[in-house]
DNA sequence: TAAAAACATATGTATATTCTAATAAATTAA
DNA sequence: TTAATTTATTAGAATATACATATGTTTTTA
């Protein structure tokens, strides 16, 4: 409970605070969600969605830059997933314990 | 994968991003996280993150307010607590993910 | 009762977030 | 090459958030 220990609690809660932020869109944590159960194509994320294109194109963004996701083109689609190993294991952390 | 499950995993992302949104603010996260170590004073919280008196009160109240946390009366100190009982589960999760 | 201590609340300001609408870029199809 | 398709980017407006400062409230102490 010495300074050193205080301050790296409060570095870990920066961070996480940081993650918590970008999943606090529940369009975002959705996609996220989606992408945890395979690659998705812009299109198929737009339609489960429900919201505009720009505004998935710009979440996907912002994840994308963030590292959580990554994505290859495919003709003229792009397919996204998962790139941080760390999502899923949240994701199914939050399915147990918000499942009542 | 029917409208009424997509539906309900959607909710479920509400409420979930929701929470994840009280909770992407450093401070407040490490206000719960201390909390989830024991009751605790404002100025002891106040002391351990070294905020204003007036940012700690206003996290404080917006958590109290959503169902997070509970107080009570002391003397002329109040005397914090969790109130939700997925929230130590939460952040023990994001201890085990986040260790590293 | 008056002052002090601990906490809460109000207000204004700066910044961040989110969305819409329009447009650009990349690829494919005609 | 032109048109269509899919995705990305930009700009601006509306809203939300966070903080500093000042003040109010409750309880204890002098």
């Amino acid at each position: 409970m010495n300074g050193k220990k205080a301050l790296s609690e409060k570095r870990r809660c920066a961070r996480v605070a940081s993650l918590f932020k970008t999943l606090s869109h529940p369009q975002r944590l959705y996609l996220l969600c989606r992408l945890c159960d395979g690659e998705s194509t812009v299109q198929d994320l737009q339609t489960a969605c429900g919201a505009p294109q720009p505004v998935i194109s710009q979440h996907l963004m912002r994840m994308r830059l963030e590292g959580l996701i990554a994505a290859r083109r495919v003709g003229n689609s792009m397919h996204y997933r998962i790139a941080d190993p760390q999502i899923p294991a949240l994701i199914r952390s939050m399915e147990k314990i918000f499942s009542a």
